[in-house]
DNA sequence: CTGAAAGCGCTAACAG
DNA sequence: CTGTTAGCGCTTTCAG
């Protein structure tokens, strides 16, 4: 590949002596304590920077100074609507601490996420921010190479991952799904089926179990529960299974995340069915095809742009090494869940 | 056996005197021709730095080999599936190419995309790609910016903006727009009004002018043009508007992206009407949530994905300074355009 | 093949 | 206030 020759573009030294002084005063005027360098030498520098087009270096500024001003954003899957709003947070709260975000997307393996984060590394930023939830629970390899790195004065959050001992944020699943479990028994259904993803997914295993809490503190018996993938596809899936096998009195669906329930409202409409009406559907995240998908879904917000904001908060601020901070979740309910009928209670 | 002291990170000397070499030979061993060490030293090497978790300097490395290994990605709004997806697809080229991804977002703000890519250029990125359409149609300063960037080595590569002078890699909006004007008469739809962005979106205005040729081509009149804002606030607010002005025989609405249209599909709901039934409804883009609403939306696929993984390798081939990659759109018909009774043919 | 030495562009003590 | 002098960590001639 072409290694393209960064060597015209205009040196400090260059500015300098455009300007008639020396690399340090430059240096100074350009970046350092604006306040000991002359109105004149300050606007002379400025004026020759302007002129040359100068932009300082960033990398030889960082080797020099020992610091950069970058914040390492690692996400799974862009295109997801979920991480992308994270990294949206992030990349609001890293640009408003004047930072620039470097940014890796794992596409959901471990193995590239841990390479990952050993490149990023080499960046020395002056964070890395872990920007969703894991697959797996095996995190040795990860948190060695965290470990190194934090080991060399790097700061580290985790978004929706309790498991490492960094500052986290993250929402209760369990909770959140919980009390949807509550508002839906109080609208009156009383049968449910839930669709989870893979037992691993350590989210799905809290919402599906969240949910059932709820549904046992209304005294209800616990419901179907159908694996499936993590995605919309999975959500069909799963639902044609459950259509299949017959519904048999089934009053309501909750899928583990709105991506899945979308896609068994798919499955509704594929058996001719009217989602909502014949049989009622929810969610959990609350993205924004929730209210773009008809009926409207009901579902468990989760503040996703927040919690990329806090993430790089908590990165920054540096107090409290394993700092959990805990969001706050909100039942949504909207038409896919309108209020049962009473005589169905039971 | 030196132990790195807490609080940095190991050098390269660190690895070297542990491997008992010198520091160039330890550079040569990790980086540099491989084939110039003996087997012996490298292992030595490659076992010290393995043992340390040693992770070069990259900002070191870049200073003293004057270029770096990633890419810049500029961005209007993360959040949006049509930005997301390009650089999604960016990333993964960038990625298959060894570099990494730097990446801002503009908030779709002329100013601040300036000032992106000013601080951008201190990063001295082996490419830096735009990816979207500019605002407004004033690029003095940002040309000049880019200017100084590409005379100093820099690559340029720009998605969906055929007005600066880089390599581009582009859609033909008014083909598309104009071959689905053509799709949907050929369906018998005969009065249309279109749903468009502020002038100055150079997108828009193509898609908006692609339709009306399509239906000028088919001896049809000019449809009404409502002009709102480029969000799926703006298509609502617009259809609503024209619901309260009367319908008045009114068959299909398109709107010149799909957020748009998503927008007055729920205006029209909103308003008791069904969508695809009382009024056809189309999208441009065929982002994910179009198969997500009901009815499934009617759009122009747009290779979005594509488009960003080419922008990479057009930056990195760098041949032709202005290529100009044009991408192929697909009609997709779907249900919120069902096929129109002929005795509405008038 | 390998080490010594000279930078890369910038910053950060130190004297003046 | 400002110039001089050292580096930052790494690469890369240049001799051996």
């Amino acid at each position: 590949m072409t290694e393209a020759p960064t060597g015209s573009s205009p040196t400090l030294r260059d500015v300098a002596t455009e300007a008639g002084v020396s690399a340090a005063t430059a240096s100074r005027a350009l970046n350092g304590s604006t306040r000991n360098v002359s109105p004149e030498k300050l606007a002379l520098v400025l004026q020759a920077a302007a002129k040359l087009g100068y932009a300082p270096n960033l990398s030889a500024q960082a080797t020099a100074r020992g610091s950069t001003k970058t914040i390492a954003l690692i996400i799974h899957d862009l295109a997801d609507p979920y991480f992308s709003s994270i990294a949206a947070g992030a990349i609001e709260g890293a640009e408003a601490a004047g930072l620039t975000v470097t940014m890796a997307v794992t596409d959901r393996s471990p193995d590239r996420e841990l390479e990952i984060v050993s490149t990023l590394r080499g960046h020395r930023p002056h964070a890395i921010i872990l920007g969703g939830s894991r697959i797996g629970d095996d995190h040795a390899a990860l948190a060695r190479e965290l470990q190194a790195y934090e080991a060399a004065g790097g700061r580290v959050a985790v978004v929706s991952q309790p498991a490492l001992p960094y500052g986290t944020v993250t929402i209760d699943n369990h909770h959140g799904a919980e009390e949807l479990a509550t508002a839906l028994v109080a609208h009156g259904y009383r049968r449910f089926a839930v669709l989870r993803g893979p037992d691993a997914l350590r989210t799905s295993r809290d919402r599906a179990d969240g949910f059932l809490a709820g549904l046992a503190r209304a005294g209800l018996d616990a419901p179907d529960r159908i694996e499936t993938e993590f995605t919309e596809d999975g959500g069909h899936a799963a639902m044609t299974r459950l259509l299949d096998r017959g519904l048999d009195g089934l009053e309501l669906v909750f899928a583990v995340n709105d991506v899945m329930a979308i896609g068994a409202m798919r499955a509704l409409r594929d058996a001719g069915l009217v989602p909502g009406r014949d049989l009622a559907i929810a969610g959990f995240d609350d993205i924004s095809a929730a209210t773009d998908v008809t009926p409207a879904l009901t579902t468990v917000g989760v503040p996703m742009h927040a919690m990329g904001l806090r993430a790089i908060e908590l990165a920054l601020a540096g107090n409290d090494p394993g700092e959990v901070v805990r969001l706050p979740t909100t039942v949504v309910l909207r038409d896919s869940t309108p209020r049962h009928r009473i005589d169905s209670q039971m």
